[in-house]
DNA sequence: ATTTATTTTTAGACAAAACTAAAAATAAAA
DNA sequence: TTTTATTTTTAGTTTTGTCTAAAAATAAAT
């Protein structure tokens, strides 16, 4: 088994190679751990030890197959746990990842076998993201931002980029929710800012929040 | 906040003070933590330094009031953890122990509060042993063994002493479980067993058992 | 009351995971 | 193509929690 540490640096690597054709750059990933380069460093020598990285000095990092299915699994038990905390324990969307950070290196195949029957194996998390099955795969949703929608479209909030406390509680206070239809009623092309309706409401939004938000036309 | 290993040693202290009236000896706390005594040691004079303990040299350990307090919260949350483990998971009650190991030291006050609300406020956990509640506060029952009952006598199993795997799996086999009558009757002078009745089954059992089966009469 | 045995503590070392400061490699600019 | 800037790695410490071996204190036995 893998330390917490180690763990946390699986995720973090699998989560900045989705932005990124080339390796991870160790900077990247010392501000992603909010750490040191040198501890970087450190770290990623012994992962490669390990054979979870691919790692070369100076080309930067990738997960190797294993690294990636061990990461995979980290990230299944994370969002699993997320939906526990909200659907049966009521936390709110914007409180569940800290306390899911915990919970997801918690070891025992049992417990994560019966969560995922226990929840009845949900597919995605409460910020709509998958959820990879016990072999690592999930569905890939082909979401696009609201930003690239023009005016007179509409369509699905299926996710959210930001998954911050500090947006989340926003969009909750302005009744912008997973699930819910979001028309854009107009698109002002000076600063790119748009006006939206959703849950019966109508709201001007910037492009910051547009751009933190995915739809399913 | 206390490291894994601080609130583990706090947990195996409050029990080990259990069952002595004087101090806690560093040697049953290096047998209880599986470690050796000069960690023990090195650990009891970091504990004592944050006043947890009250510690003086070769004298044995004691829990300060802060100290007590938090072991019983380890405590509630391992006990809690166990009932949703059996309760919603479907774990028996010979596997909750290891997970609940982990899952104790979790910090998150309002996923405890939650969890409990979730459970309906149990009072005992899977072993019959009693929740702390929030507070630190729990009940004692008024138990005896099973081994101090006479032939002919009664009583209801409200717990066990022993919670090894091997022997709640003994239990499970010959279906002596929490809340079941169990009658004795017949005690063997020469080596103490008993021929007990439960479950509709008679059984006899050795002095082993019946000195790790709490009853209440 | 000594001697012997047991328990406990100290001293020194080690592994994991972090840090700072400095050196080396790579990338960007002149 | 040098020079400069940035990124990355190395070297040397630190903290936490453990270990072994040896010393000191306490308890038990003669
Ligand atoms: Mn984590
Ligand atoms: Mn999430
Ligand atoms: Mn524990
Ligand atoms: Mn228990």
């Amino acid at each position: 088994m893998f330390s917490l540490s180690e763990e946390n640096y699986l995720k973090a690597i699998l989560h900045l190679q989705k932005t990124s054709k080339s390796g991870v750059n160790t900077n990247a990933l010392a501000e992603e751990m909010q750490t040191k380069a040198s501890s970087v460093t450190d770290m990623v020598k012994k992962l490669s030890e390990k054979n979870l990285v691919i790692y070369k000095k100076y080309q930067g990092v990738y997960l190797s197959d294993s690294g990636r299915k061990t990461a995979l699994q980290i990230v299944r038990k994370h969002r699993l746990w997320e939906v526990f905390l909200v659907d049966k324990l009521s936390f709110s969307w914007d409180e569940v990842h800290e306390v899911a950070e915990q919970l997801e290196h918690i070891k025992s195949d049992k417990l994560i076998t019966e969560l995922d029957k226990f929840l009845k194996y949900p597919k995605r998390d409460p910020h709509g993201d998958p959820i990879p099955d016990a072999k690592g795969d999930f569905h890939v949703a082909n979401k696009i931002l609201l930003s690239n929608l023009s005016k007179g479209e509409h369509g699905t909030l299926v996710g959210v980029k930001d998954t911050s406390s500090e947006f989340l509680k926003y969009l909750d206070k302005n009744s912008i929710a997973l699930g819910k239809t979001i028309q854009v009623l107009d698109k002002e092309e000076f600063d790119e800012s748009m006006l939206i309706q959703t849950d019966g409401k109508s709201l001007r939004v910037s492009p910051m929040v547009a751009v933190n938000i995915y739809i399913k036309q």
